[in-house]
DNA sequence: AAATCGGGGAT
DNA sequence: ATCCCAGATTT
């Protein structure tokens, strides 16, 4: 079957590079899970040390699958998207479990695993068997949106199947693998969001985006995101050497993380009106000692929020919550901005105070 | 179909 | 400030 021009010239172009990467030496399916996992919606540079990380403490899926869902959050705090945590350690068990511990050999088994969409699936499938199912991530809707000059919108259903099709069409079926990794490569290298290397791209006289000048409004996305603010104030009750920890359970930001006890209030948020109004909600404890007051303001993709942290320490034993020791902390994931205030507040300062 | 889920780095 | 990242799941 004859290969389309961009294949070839992808391939030819993909021999001329060296974009070593720790999981590109491995044809673990497990590891590479692993690492598409990790690198969902996840910068290469971001990712990476949490994969040497996550590797290094479960080398195999059954050390997975044997971890508690909060020692793997563990490792998993500071990285985001948590879903994928908890979806990683469902499957890991699916996988010792339905599988015996061998990793599915088929697209449709690899496809049902929680926390595994299309292109997962495809990257697994590609890379570890080298099973011809084309990836389309970000740099391929940019990719292929500029070659084709396609101004179809890559954020709704009918824009990603169209895509899809053109990538499984292009795909070198015999050479899945390195097909796969070569489209993602040249999209990170060469073709990238801003600024793209147009004067050294093997397929500058090729892509009609480059003919067009359109490259920079490329790929074309409908939806704009729109970010709400929230205000959360929690509470550090400590008495002696431990403080009150609590797991979020709702269906919300940081689902099954862990945190202060806190509230979400609509209202300005002062000092005094912390004490008087919001804690009584929170808590019934009568003595205490304030020993600080900190706001912090963390933007997210979807939400923009102002943390209020109040440190209190009381000598009251308070009935229906737990007291963990500081020194055990570490062994419970918390939300970025609660993790940066515990090792200012709770750690780095602990011997200073005493 | 649209909203939601984190955090960081580049522009 | 806005965009984007080796996307998937829930609403």
């Amino acid at each position: 079957m004859k290969k389309h021009p961009f294949t070839n010239k992808l391939l030819q172009w993909h021999k001329t590079i060296d974009r070593e990467l720790p999981w590109k030496s491995t044809s673990d399916p497990y590891k590479i899970w692993i690492s598409e996992i990790v690198l969902q919606q996840t910068r290469v540079s971001q990712g990476t040390s949490y994969y040497l990380k996550l590797i290094k403490n479960y080398p195999t899926v059954q050390d997975l699958a044997n971890s508690s869902e909060d020692e793997l959050f563990s490792h998993w705090q500071g990285l985001g998207y948590y879903s994928r945590a908890r979806n990683l350690h469902k499957a890991a068990k699916i996988i010792a479990t339905e599988y015996n511990g061998t990793f599915p050999k088929l697209y449709s088994q690899i496809l049902q695993l929680p926390g595994i969409g299309p292109y997962t699936a495809a990257a697994i499938s590609s890379f570890a068997y080298n099973l011809p199912h084309a990836v389309v991530d970000g740099n391929v809707y940019r990719v292929l949106s500029r070659y084709f000059d396609s101004h179809e919108p890559i954020d709704t259903s009918t824009g990603k199947k169209k895509y899809q099709q053109i990538a499984d069409q292009l795909i070198d079926r015999d050479k899945a693998a390195l097909y796969n990794q070569a489209i993602m490569d040249f999209g990170a290298l060469i073709c990238t969001p801003s600024q793209p290397h147009c004067d050294t791209c093997p397929m500058q006289y090729d892509c009609k985006a480059l003919a067009e000048a359109t490259a920079h409004m490329l790929p074309v996305k409908t939806r704009k995101i729109k970010r709400k603010t929230r205000k959360f104030v929690f509470f550090v009750i400590q008495n002696g050497d431990a403080v009150i920890i609590e797991k979020r359970q709702n269906n919300d930001i940081w689902k099954a993380l862990y945190q202060f006890p806190m509230l979400e209030s609509t209202s300005t948020i002062t000092e005094e009106s912390i004490i008087k109004l919001m804690l009584p909600r929170v808590m019934n404890i009568k003595h205490f000692n304030i020993r600080s007051y900190n706001s912090h303001q963390q933007k997210l993709t979807h939400q923009d929020i102002f943390a209020h942290i109040i440190h209190l320490t009381t000598t009251e034993q308070i009935t229906d919550h737990t007291f963990t020791p500081i020194n055990k902390l570490a062994y419970y994931a918390f939300p970025k901005v609660l993790q940066q205030w515990i090792e200012t507040h709770l750690l780095s300062s602990q011997k200073v105070i005493n």
